[in-house]
RNA sequence: GCCCGGGUAGCUCAGUGGUAGAGCAGCGCACUCGUAAUGCGCAGGUCAGGGGUUCGAAUCCCCUCUCGGGCUCCA
């Protein structure tokens, strides 16, 4: 920005006036004329309410962006592009994952052989990590009878994200659910509990359906059907915080297995007017958060007023390849549904005591975490997670019948391959492979016939490599796979490897310009 | 939910009142090829759905659904 000719100083709040009957604050910096902006671009036009209130009046504002050189410009709107390239609805389509049919419904995804695959080995992996950690699976019903809903305060205070229930004979309503939490305390309910259980740890890819208002559907990132990598920790007050240490290393751990290692977190507490408990308790358990998440000496941001109905939460936010923040993970205290229904353990001391809960998904939703993991790999995914890991090209017809050898060879090595006969030239099918962006891509002709060989093409490089002994590719790929790398190993010329590429980080989002009028506490990040 | 803009073949898009088009993808045939597009042919559409105006509607009007950009809300 052209700081010379601002009016006002960048993130002070000024007041302004453009004519008799318009007077306006901003957060600026302000430029006495549009004629002074130099470098700039129109990007689009949107609704916005007045002062951000939606009971408000709208306006019409318009977006654009300023620069100081027409190649900050130039590079900013490159950035644009690279985000646009890596959007995951484009490549959903692009390479077959997923589709919202329109028979179904809006925000309601379904998953296709390529993206179900992703998806299951995410979700196996997410089981074996959790099972290591000491979390017992459960498995619950999708719709409820109301009265469940009813004595945990989601009727009361969440029921314009539930869906409107269903009446049956006798006029017992039932309700689809919209979180897990209900579900696994009655299992915590089922029997009495002792001390000696605790921490008890209830995980479930629980599928669960949010009402989402018509206009904030967005692709794989906000949805009415999600599946959440959901559990409920239920523990004595003493061992809270050990717990959600130790939660907190799991999360970011986890995160860092899909290649997301550049975090912060959020802390949301008591959200006005719209949450049960007293006062002390809320302090108690925001508190117990905010200790833990300064522990891991990560930037901690406060979302005043953030939290759940039920309790504060601490939400990791992961920056991607491209710079971009998402909402990943939250972690939830709770001391009120344990007293809403009733929950007791049997302590050392042969008394009753009430447990704590902790809410908390690593994923956020199976569907999210999807969503930006495509962005952030922009479609190329790890080995580990990619649908075609290796696929095997014959040259010619006859080298068919050693493809299928190989092809046998590295299914029995537990690899997930195909191969595509000679039906076009090789150049279309190496195309079509490195569009499909399938890892390792291998030629066989006829050197690799004569000594036992095969042409490796690596996604990531554009020299491929021939003369590859077999025994020793085999054992290559199967590396790459069990080690989870984020890209796959480049052995010689072409790109580096081991990591995504040209693109990295030098930017974050506040860059918009807005000539057009707007206050504080409308757009943006108001964050502390 | 609100403001604005869209919805034409599987995908990307042309077609502004007078008989629905292209490229890619798909299918068939030929080609047998060493690392990012082989050639020829065929098939494919209630122009999102419904109503209206008109001699005549993909095209103009209304309603609904749906997608996109924002706002408000959120995993």
């Amino acid at each position: 920005m052209a700081s010379g000719d601002a009016v006002g100083p960048a993130g002070a709040v000024t007041a302004y006036r453009n004519s008799e009957s318009f007077v306006d604050l901003c957060r600026g910096p302000h430029v006495a004329s549009t004629a002074k902006l130099g470098h700039f671009t129109l990007t689009r036009v949107a609704g916005a309410y007045w002062r951000g209130d939606e009971h408000r009046q709208q306006l019409q504002r318009i977006y654009g962006t300023a620069w100081e050189s027409a190649e900050a410009l130039d590079s900013h709107l490159h950035r644009l592009a690279e985000a646009e390239r890596r959007d995951h609805r484009k490549l959903g389509a692009e390479l077959d994952l997923f589709s919202f049919p329109e028979e179904i419904g809006s925000g309601l995804a379904v998953f296709h052989p390529k993206g179900g695959l992703v998806r299951r080995v995410m979700e196996e992996h997410s089981r074996e990590r959790h099972e290591q950690a000491g979390y017992d699976f459960v498995s619950t019903p999708h719709i409820t009878k109301s009265q469940l809903f009813e004595t945990s305060g989601h009727l009361d205070w969440f029921a314009e994200g539930m869906f409107p229930p269903m009446e049956l004979d006798g006029g017992e309503r039932y309700y689809l659910k919209p979180m897990n939490c209900p579900f696994h305390i009655l299992i915590y309910r089922s029997r009495q509990r002792s001390y000696r259980e605790l921490p008890m740890r209830l995980f479930e890819l629980g599928t669960v359906y949010r009402y989402e208002k018509s206009g904030v559907v967005h692709g794989l990132t906000r949805v009415r059907g999600l599946t959440m990598d959901d559990a409920h920790i239920f523990c004595a007050r003493e061992q809270m915080r050990e717990e959600l240490t130790s939660l907190l290393d799991f999360v970011l751990d986890m995160l860092g297995t899909y290649g997301l290692d550049d975090f912060y977190l959020e802390l949301s507490t008591r959200p006005p007017g719209k949450a049960v408990g007293s006062d002390e308790e809320w302090q108690e358990a925001t508190e117990a958060l905010r200790s833990v998440a300064v522990a891991q000496s990560l930037e901690l941001v406060l979302d005043e007023g953030g939290g759940a109905f039920y309790g504060p939460k601490i939400s990791v936010q992961a920056r991607d390849a491209i710079g971009r923040t998402w909402q990943m993970s939250t972690i939830q205290l709770d001391f009120q549904l344990p007293q809403r229904f009733g929950l007791e353990y049997v302590g050392a001391d042969n008394g009753r005591h009430r447990p704590i809960m902790i809410h908390r998904a690593l994923f956020g939703s199976i569907e999210r975490f999807f969503g930006v993991l495509v962005e952030h790999y922009a479609g190329a995914f790890p080995t580990w997670l990619a649908p075609v890991q290796a696929r095997v090209l014959p040259v010619r017809d006859d080298h068919d019948a050693p493809a299928a050898a190989l092809l046998a060879r590295l299914r029995s090595a537990g690899l997930r391959a195909d191969s595509e006969s000679a039906s076009e030239p090789l150049g279309a099918r190496i195309r079509r492979g490195k569009l499909e962006k399938v890892p390792y891509l291998l030629v066989l002709g006829d050197d690799d016939v004569a000594s036992g060989t095969v042409g490796v093409n690596v996604r990531a490089s554009d020299a491929p490599e021939r003369g590859v002994a077999v025994g020793a590719l085999v054992e290559r790929i199967v590396a790459d796979a069990a080690s989870r790398a984020v890209a796959p190993s480049v052995v010689s010329g072409g790109a580096e490897a081991g990591h995504l590429g040209a693109v990295h980080s030098d930017h974050h989002e506040p860059d918009h310009h807005e000539p057009d009028h707007h206050e504080p506490g409308g757009a943006g990040a108001i964050g502390a």
